[in-house]
DNA sequence: GCGTATGGTATACCGGGTCTACTTTTCAAC
DNA sequence: GTTGAAAAGTAGACCCGGTATACCATACGC
């Protein structure tokens, strides 16, 4: 056995791309709801069947890109160094991502980004298609925690990895909600990093000091 | 003005009805995916556009007994017993509804109940739209968090909101778990409770204990 | 080289959801 | 009362996302 990616496996990948471009470029130029799929298959040259064989749904040729990032916390946890806990992987990781403007921490305000987020958020379909991957993501980083760090509790694991996932998605909200009132990404990152130190106070001290 | 529910509402309320319960009885007894709206909408005796005038979807035929529920955290915080916290409030309301086999604290095990859990389960649009519903839900709470306990610090309710909503769900769903594996509601109270209690006090304490 | 699995096409079809145009009925104002 | 606007409802065509059938072509293992 050679190098396995054959020449087959190169095309499909192609044409997989083919189609995930001529879908981007057309929804970002008329919006998701306006764009068929009947145009985005013409538009990549393939036949609707082939586009529904890599893509099972309209929905997918969106959120796809999202995707590949809702393992993104367990990996964090996974592969921090040895030494540091969990919620200073997790913790570093999003200042990281803040200061690379990493798109899934809400601080990217390149246009084409932009343009992409407000799609989103205008199609309620791909909205709730979004909160299924970060369930998705919950899981996976429940059973990593449970997996470094068992806790005799049965459930400790989810508990905690809900918590931090919907703390994720609302610090990401909130740095998008800034940039869609009309901040840039630098006028922002102080806040955000502050919001997120915040963030993670409360998830390691709890809420007993302000609503209890 | 005498009463003002008038003949003409009263009557559009019982075709809402006829259509929801007509859809609920065909849906448990065939499955989501296997019945279809125009059978529906026969067996209420009504056309097809006036279900969709009621339900702008065939989701909503399903999901619409969540929705109600949809802002009864932010409720509970806003109705609670003064000089009671809200985590207090929500506390004690989880355990009611505990006590009260509340199918939202998914410790309702009558065969009904457990059938329609079944359903929403096996049709991904239906948890994805359930997931919507939550989110609002979370929204609501933060509103009303910050209106009766202001905090200086712009987007500390939404941060609590957020993980208040994500650890009921959580417990909500580990009941389900415990139901689904074959355990009676009245073997589980007492885990469930417990369950309650453990998490409430990670909201309140965080989760430094465990994983920092 | 050759059978086969795989990637692809054309086309018809199903089901959810909308649109147009029309009928009936409540309710309020004159 | 009568009348007229608003609302509830119907029928049927229509659009679009997604699937099933049947078939073609070609890379790949042997």
């Amino acid at each position: 056995m050679t190098d396995h990616p054959g020449l087959r496996q190169r095309q499909a990948q192609r044409t997989r791309e083919a189609i995930q471009d001529a879908a981007t470029r057309l929804f970002l130029a008329a919006g998701f709801h306006a764009v068929g799929v009947d145009e985005i298959a013409a538009a990549a040259e393939v036949s609707k069947r082939t586009l529904f064989k890599y893509f099972p749904s309209k929905e997918d040729l969106v959120i796809g890109a999202f995707a590949d990032h809702a393992d993104e916390p367990a990996r964090t946890v996974s592969d921090r160094a040895a030494g540091s806990s969990p919620l200073d992987a997790l913790h570093n990781h999003f200042l990281d991502g803040l200061a690379r403007r990493d798109p899934v921490t809400g601080l990217d305000d390149r246009p084409p980004t932009l343009a992409f987020v407000n799609m989103v958020l205008s199609a309620p379909s791909l909205q709730s298609r979004l909160l299924l991957y970060q369930n998705k993501a919950e899981q996976t980083l429940a059973e990593t925690l449970d997996k470094t760090c068992p806790s005799p509790v049965e459930g400790t694991a989810r508990l905690a990895a809900c918590q931090i996932v919907a703390i994720l998605r609302t610090l990401a909200e909130d740095n998008r909600r800034c940039l869609a009132a009309g901040a840039t990404a630098q006028e922002r990152y102080p806040g955000a990093v502050e919001a997120a130190g915040r963030a993670f106070a409360v998830l390691r001290h709890g809420l007993a000091d302000h609503y209890d």
